[in-house]
DNA sequence: AGCACGCCGACT
DNA sequence: GTCGGCGTGCTC
């Protein structure tokens, strides 16, 4: 019929652009509707009305969902930003912004504890001066402006986000409050939910489909004012916005690293553009894209210096692991002295681990590989044991089985060499699992308790451990990553970062800020609550490389100073904040034709380059095999794009790519724009 | 992503 | 003969 109406609808589909679809009824940009494609019906969103009509036969609109109303033109917008910027399908990014189930009324019975547990509320604790001047200088502002709210371990911050959030609420308006998946504890739920009760609504993983649906619907239809969630909250729609929080900003985990990769932090500065809200960034080691943003000001600092109440830092000594060799005799005898520790173990840290513990206190180990051992070596022949569908070494978990950490793999652990079979195979390396067989024969009596993804599978898993640190159940902990982040032990005195280098010689442009960063957080969990005039937590890092600079700076509580040096270092190479990057990975079953498309994708790259000015800034590296050239029985290339010109990287990625059917069948190009890691 | 089509090996 | 394995290609 020549009276229907053209329109844009964005199908879930892995298309790259809009279908055009015909509807006689009135619609609306932001309406959900079903629509036929191919053989089979699809949601789809209505983007806008079509300009000129297609060649083909328009198939046309089936029915409006009439469950959801129009989604609202800045969050659209805000959907059509990550689809053009981050190079993913608009029907794809579409998906995301609704619940997986049905609504419902009725409310059914749940064995499950609720998701805000109902607690009675408590008062506002008394800000301090610097939490005030921040405060007061941040609530000012009531349009789109960024702020970053650089503030050390324990200096409050989150008071400082409560106070914030309760003004926005007296204004009637709502916020958001993204925080990092890891820390989205009960903990950290009970928090907010005591400051405004049955005001909170909170979306992580752990729900259930029914858990998160009903939260999406008590957001969406104003039941509840204040969103609390991981990167994922974003794509709830949330009406009168007055604020975005985004804690630990940093964090690595903010960036989704499949699919439509994308920055929460990032998206979440452009939602507060679009809705017209601030937003606040929090950090005690701001990564540098932001740090950058605030010293140029782009950005609002606002620095909180001290820790609440006076508390101090902790301090923080570097133990040289290349400067325990015997020169004198004096040195012979403390060597003689402390020859039944392991290797891993300084006497240093060892001595203070039993000053600690004496005093009833905790100490905590970390390293951040899981496992017995990192590989295991023939002597003989120097045969290693390598995961059949991955290009890396095998782990030795509990002296018995090999696994691989990228797809899972198990095999049995056999010591005699498959391949020379003459050698016994021997383990090599460090991880928790050993560490924590150690620390059972040096310390009898103590319980030790390990933290990683082997021990720790579940959130119930990692609560019962949070009691039993808290109780003081545990003497000892040993953990990965895990234990770095947002806990707070009263009782834990003593940090040690077991091997501080691993992570130092990634093949990483960041690898230098992850550290630091890992360190400073690692070193944030150390006497959180010393009194006044007590003595402060201490933190021992054992290292082969005390000269690094990640260790020089945090050693001395300075971020600013590594920041700088940082920032002049990835100057030198424009590497991100100065430049911008863009990694195409290009994968598939057949090495040869994953070369070959690699090729003619730099090829295409060259091309570009040199037939458009514009493209003077951009620099084309590889193609390369990728660091982990197999992975999961799939080759993998990359190649990597530079640009110092900020609004270069993305029409060039985008040109690069063009209409995708230059790439051979079996092979896949992956786009990560802005990526966090080069692995 | 689905869901077709299509072209070869091994079954009642 | 035909059932079904998954490579290839298309969706307004």
């Amino acid at each position: 019929m020549s009276s229907d109406q053209l329109w844009r609808v964005a199908v879930d589909a892995p298309l790259p652009e809009a279908l055009t679809y015909s509807y006689s009824g009135p619609l609306e940009r932001g309406q959900l509707v079903n629509v036929p494609l191919g053989k089979r019906k699809v949601k789809g969103l209505v983007l806008g009305p079509a300009d000129k009509p297609p060649e083909f036969e328009v198939k046309s609109i089936e029915s409006l969902d009439d469950e959801y109303a129009a989604l609202p033109d800045a969050f659209v917008k805000w959907l059509e930003w990550l689809s053009q910027y981050y190079l993913h399908p608009i029907g794809q990014v579409v998906q995301s912004a609704f619940p997986p189930l049905k609504k419902t009324d009725k409310q059914r019975a749940s064995k499950r504890p609720p998701v805000i547990p109902l607690l009675e509320s408590d008062t506002f604790l008394d800000l301090t001066t610097e939490q005030r001047t921040c405060f007061e200088s941040i609530s000012k502002h009531s349009n789109f402006s960024t702020h970053l709210l650089f503030g050390v371990t324990g200096s409050g911050k989150t008071e400082v986000y409560l106070r914030l959030l309760e003004k926005v609420l007296a204004e009637g308006k709502r916020g958001l409050v993204l925080v990092p998946e890891i820390s989205l504890t009960p903990q950290l739920i009970q928090r907010f939910a005591r400051r405004f009760g049955d005001k909170i609504a909170a979306l992580h993983s752990q729900l259930t489909d029914r858990e998160r649906t009903n939260q999406w619907w008590d957001i969406v239809e104003g039941r509840k004012s204040i969103l609390i969630g991981a990167r994922s909250a974003l794509f709830c729609p949330i009406k009168d916005l007055g604020l975005i929080i985004v804690d630990e900003e940093h964090e690595p985990s903010f960036k989704q690293d499949e699919k439509l990769k994308y920055n929460g932090r990032d998206a979440a500065v452009v939602m507060g553009k679009l809705m017209n809200c601030p937003v606040v960034l929090g950090s005690a080691t701001p990564s540098l894209e932001t740090w950058k943003n605030a010293v140029e000001g782009k950005y609002h600092l606002h620095t909180l210096k001290k820790r609440v109440a006076n508390r101090s830092l902790p301090e923080i000594e570097v133990i040289d692991l290349r400067k325990l060799k015997a020169d004198d005799d004096e040195q012979k005898k403390i060597v003689q002295k402390y020859s039944h520790l392991p290797f891993w173990l300084s006497a240093d840290l060892y001595e203070r681990m039993h000053e600690v513990l004496d005093q009833g206190d905790q100490a905590a180990l970390f390293l951040n590989r899981r496992g017995v051992a990192q590989m295991v070596v023939c002597p003989s022949c120097g045969h290693t044991r390598e995961c059949p569908n991955c290009d890396i070494s095998l782990t030795l978990h509990a002296h018995s089985h090999l696994v691989c950490h990228y797809c899972d793999y198990h095999e049995n652990f056999k010591t005699k060499c498959p391949d020379c079979s003459e050698g016994q195979l021997e383990a090599i390396g460090l991880g928790t699992e050993l560490l924590e067989t150690d620390l059972t024969r040096l310390f009898p009596g103590k319980k030790i308790a390990r933290a990683d993804r082997d021990e720790i599978q579940s959130r119930a898993d990692l609560e019962e451990l949070i009691h039993q640190m808290e109780t003081g159940e545990i003497d000892i902990l040993v953990g990965t990553q895990m234990i770095a982040k947002g806990l707070d032990f009263p009782k834990l005195k003593l940090v040690g970062l077991v091997l501080a280098d691993v992570g130092f010689n990634l093949p990483d442009f960041r690898a230098t800020e992850r550290s630091f960063q890992l360190i400073t957080q690692m070193s944030g969990r150390s006497g959180r609550h010393v009194k006044e005039g007590e003595n402060p937590g201490r933190v021992i890092i054992q290292t082969f490389n005390a000269e690094h600079d990640s260790i020089t700076f945090a050693r001395n509580h300075d971020y600013e100073g590594f920041a700088k040096h940082e920032l002049e270092m990835r100057a030198q190479l424009h590497y991100p904040p100065i430049g911008r990057l863009v990694s195409f990975r290009i994968q598939g079953p057949h090495l040869g034709k994953v070369e070959e498309t690699a090729g003619l994708l730099a090829r295409r790259a060259y091309a570009l380059k040199a037939q458009y000015p514009q493209y003077n800034s951009i620099e084309v590296l590889g193609p390369a095999e990728a660091p982990l050239s197999k992975l999961r029985g799939q080759f993998r290339y990359h190649l990597l794009v530079k640009s110092t010109q900020a609004n270069a990287a993305n029409p060039f990625s985008r040109q690069l790519l063009g209409d995708q059917d230059w790439i051979p069948s079996g092979i896949k190009i992956l786009i990560d724009i802005d990526p966090m890691s080069l692995l």
